[in-house]
DNA sequence: GTCTATAGCCAGATAGAC
DNA sequence: GTCTATCTGGCTATAGAC
């Protein structure tokens, strides 16, 4: 309704945001890498969004929505925790490919935004967002310890992921991947 | 002998400059900032390093120096394998109200390089040192699958790492060092 | 709402006196 | 070898016509 010129113009800068400070970095990619990967004049950029901050503000709440619809897809798909488990983390697999050549999405992001003014706070929410569910897979299995278990399989997740692409190598991730769901089995 | 007039210039250089980049990331610091840090003048730190570029490679010379005698030193100090990767994985604690703050020096750093030009090779070797230490000890244990163990003890150290500097806990640290000693322990 | 042109700033790198 | 002053380029952000 309102926006009417926009065309989904908007959304289309917030997916030309992730792709690019997926492969370069926020830090390396600059608004006018943005707005050419989007097909959007440099100066029209500043209509949707006032600063370069504001896109990586756009860019988390684009990667809590895409965690949050992921793992309830999982949930609707797999009734045992296990099993959610071992689906959530087959995804590295999945992806092993972009994965290897640029990183986990989300840890790359969590590592840069680190070093970032704004950092800590919206880091820490979107990383939130698979341990916690983790956690609740774990408790759902019985497990007391479900906090420390689901801090170790995202961990693990995200160390495989840092591993696979300074090495550039996506079989690390098929071969943890094996590693975690015999360790899941055998709890 | 040579360097006469230097008087440990470049080391101080140097030693500014790892302690800037594990706090701000490659990208954030300036050259102004380590200039400042090492207490030289900006012009003069061309003097010692041609570009930007070269002092990065200098902080992995660095780390890489730095990784190979901690490793020498847990073997000198343990004889055990076993031991010597308890050794190895507790450094996380006794380093964790930095690392909560500013992140693994080495994963970090591996993080920014895999994002620009000379990236992938510099990393990958630094990486490696710590992975096939890992697994020369797990081969002494006589373990057929030593690479794949490496590759997990190491991917949870850096999981780890990310997790308490995006949380900013200190405290993850030491619930996972506990987690991998039982883990060690039990094979 | 859209887009061009450009202001303003700051970082990497250099020139050249000492 | 050392240091000041400065160049150059690229990036964020704005001004203002359409």
């Amino acid at each position: 309704m309102t926006n009417s010129g926009g065309a989904g113009k908007r959304e289309r800068l917030i997916a030309a945001a992730c792709q690019m400070v997926h492969q370069q970095g926020v830090e390396k990619t600059t608004l006018a890498d943005i707005a050419q990967a989007a097909g959007v004049p440099l100066g029209n950029v500043y209509y949707y969004f006032k600063t370069k901050n504001d896109i990586v503000r756009a860019i988390v709440e684009t990667y809590l929505d895409e965690a949050r619809a992921m793992l309830a897809a999982i949930e609707g798909g797999h009734a045992a925790p296990r099993d959610r488990l071992k689906a959530m983390f087959g995804s590295l697999s999945r992806d092993s490919e972009r994965i290897a050549r640029y990183g986990c999405p989300t840890g790359s992001l969590c590592g840069e935004l680190d070093k970032r003014a704004d950092g800590p706070g919206a880091a820490a929410e979107l990383m939130r967002v698979p341990v916690d569910w983790a956690a609740r897979q774990f408790t759902a299995m019985g497990r007391p310890d479900a906090e420390d278990l689901a801090l170790e399989v995202i961990a693990r997740y995200e160390g495989t992921a840092l591993l696979a692409n300074t090495f550039r190598d996506p079989d690390l991730m098929a071969r943890e991947t094996a590693r975690v769901d015999r360790w899941l089995d055998a709890m």
